[in-house]
DNA sequence: ATACTCCCCTGAGAGC
DNA sequence: TGCTCTCAGGGGAGTA
């Protein structure tokens, strides 16, 4: 569920709470959280830690320390909670940071699909995932000619592309569908067969739709996830994705799956590219 | 290199 | 009421 502009709120909603503060031990309850390195390594390497910054890249959040880099993806339902140290844990707490104010900074996540990697800082850029994200939203780099370049040789849907995070990272489910309905693209349109004028509008409201989202907070979606901190209004604003008729013509929105992921469209405003047909 | 399939997880919701 | 089944969904791994 979380993406770029989720990502950004959570980043924003931890600064305060975390920058200056140093980490004095860590417990993992569930192991497959951490991809990399190993369990005790990356205990024993972020004891002593001091937190200095927080960033993103895509849907990472980027946790400059001392002397190492922790990224966290969320994926679906990760979220942060702080917690006094000690406090009853619930079984969906997977990782703890035992901070130097007596407070446990804990990561949940009810179905276990978010990720923690520690690298040195020196080696970031060069290993997965840094060293295959596409630009971010408002990459000066993010132009027409660079999707049209692309999108040549990815004879998949649109949709399925615009959620590949090698070409534009940060771009999920929830705003694809809003960012190929602004475009009046069909999401089933062979991203190969796309124009530079259409790589175009798709560039500019890439830049729309996350700008807007980021300012309104992202998108809460869930109601019974409501984390702490994040309160998203940008589910308000949403033309498409979930909807039930087209804001602007009034036809009856449509459903279907892409890649497996659930694709929301107006059939009337989004009409499939044809071939043109001599007369 | 690109495309496709399977898998990871759990809670919610449907069906009986 | 309560059990069973299906499904969503980002991205990594494995395969063609």
């Amino acid at each position: 569920m979380p993406e770029k502009p989720e990502v950004i709120t959570v980043a924003k909603s931890l600064e305060r709470s975390l920058i200056g503060r140093k980490i004095q031990k860590v417990e993992v309850y569930y192991e497959n959280i951490i991809a990399y390195p190993k369990v005790e390594a990356f205990q024993k390497e972020l004891a002593e830690e001091t937190i200095e910054q927080i960033d993103t890249r895509g849907k990472w959040l980027v946790f400059t320390l001392s002397s190492k880099i922790l990224l966290v993806h969320l994926r679906m339902e990760g979220k942060f909670l702080f917690r006094p140290i000690g406090s009853p844990r619930s079984k969906h707490e997977h990782v703890s940071f035992f901070l130097n104010n007596d407070m446990e900074w804990r990561y949940h996540d009810t179905r276990k699909f978010g990720r923690m990697i520690l690298y040195p800082k020196e080696e970031l850029l060069d290993k997965k995932p840094f060293n295959e994200l596409g630009y971010e939203y408002n990459d000066p780099n993010l132009t027409k000619e660079y999707l049209f370049t692309a999108f040549q040789k990815r004879h998949i849907p649109i949709k399925t592309v615009l959620l590949d995070q090698s070409i534009i990272a940060g771009i999920g489910n929830i705003y694809a569908d809003e960012i190929l309905f602004l475009s009046r693209i069909h999401p089933s349109t062979l991203a190969s067969s796309l124009s530079k004028q259409k790589c175009q509008r798709i560039v500019e409201n890439t830049k729309d739709v996350l700008m807007r989202a980021i300012q309104l907070g992202g998108t809460t979606i869930h109601s019974f996830s409501s984390q702490e901190g994040v309160h998203g209004k940008f589910q308000n604003e949403l033309l498409v994705h979930g909807q039930k008729k087209c804001p602007y013509c009034q036809t009856d929105i449509k459903k279907i799956y892409i890649g497996g992921r659930g694709t929301y469209y107006c059939p009337r405003c989004q009409r499939v590219q044809r071939k043109k047909v001599k007369a």
